[in-house]
DNA sequence: CAAGGTAGTGAGTGGCCACTACCTTTCCCG
DNA sequence: CGGGAAAGGTAGTGGCCACTCACTACCTTG
């Protein structure tokens, strides 16, 4: 196997470990486990433990964009918003982007991992509002959701049968103009 | 100095240093460094480094809950929320409740962790509807807005200079119902 | 002043873990 | 068919860190 080939598989695997401990809390032992291979060799892929999990941000983060971009397809407006706000309850299905992105937050102590926070996080709102083409406050809500999001899926508030919790996990997508 | 006071500045120091780094990313030691005692003291007062990252989560949430009370005061309904999304900007100056949130809600994959995080969570919820007497849709977007608020301040978005950072930290309280 | 309890510490210890040095295998290409 | 690079592994190593043990200083009470 090709080392891009590796370095892919590797990425793969470090996604779904970081997902769960965050950088601290993952060891790089479980991630190659993970991905078939040896740890040293781990470190002929990626150059350090924290450049790897810098990696992870930035791919989900790109990907959770490219998410976006195919839910939209050809709507825009509150169209496009409605659509892409479902595509994002998808993520929930399989939670690893979306703890992921909590571990992404979390660790922004570290100024390496803030700055690839914010550029993620910004590429996504960006690419929600060329998508939408709406204004500044309706993608601040989108996106206050999605935060909410995230949180429901760490807590997995779907597993207590509290009906709050319930209400929450309902994927509904509310009307953008509540009547009255 | 009894051990229930140094028990108490204890989690004072532990807040400020779990909230930077999160269960794994932070040392007893230097926890116990900030608190001014030795380390090995410090499981004199609490028994293991989870169980101290517990209690500092249990208190974020019960602090944060006392601190919408307040805002709140007499007031009911609208105006009650308003205080309370008021108050929730406040913690934004001294960042540490808000990153303690994020990093409660990381580390859930800890069975005990996610205890104790959804029952802080639920504090806080019950807070607000029970202050405010208002319906789940509202409650809903107010915490929406709460989790954004928490990675806004993780990414630091007011140290960027961009307009759309700029625009997600001016704590406007937005109408509840835009007419139109 | 004896006796016991409480606050607090110095010196470990065992295990984990990021990262390194070095060796082996495979396979492509002239 | 030889050689060299690239893929991959084995065996460490040094440091950190949660947690323990054995001990001291002090304070209260009879």
């Amino acid at each position: 196997m090709s080392a891009e080939q590796r370095r892919a598989s590797v990425l793969a695997a470090a996604v779904e470990e970081f997902a769960h401990g965050g950088l601290t809390g993952t060891s790089t032992e479980s991630i190659a486990a993970r991905a078939g291979i040896s740890q040293p060799y781990l470190f002929r892929l990626f150059p350090t433990k924290k450049a790897l999990f810098i990696a992870v941000v930035e791919q989900v983060f790109r990907r959770t964009a490219t998410h976006f971009e195919r839910a939209a397809g050809e709507l825009t407006g509150s169209e496009a918003l409605d659509a892409i706000k479902l595509s994002y309850w998808e993520l929930f299905t399989d939670q690893t982007y979306l703890l992921t992105q909590l571990q992404a937050y979390s660790s922004c102590y570290d100024p390496d991992i803030q700055a690839a926070t914010r550029g993620g996080f910004r590429e996504l709102w960006e690419t929600a509002t060329r998508l939408t083409g709406l204004p500044f406050e309706d993608i601040s809500q989108f996106f206050a959701h999605g935060m909410l999001i995230n949180v429901i899926a760490a807590m997995d508030l779907p597993a207590i049968g509290e009906q709050w919790a319930q209400l929450l996990c309902a994927p509904d997508v509310e009307p953008a103009n509540p009547t009255g």
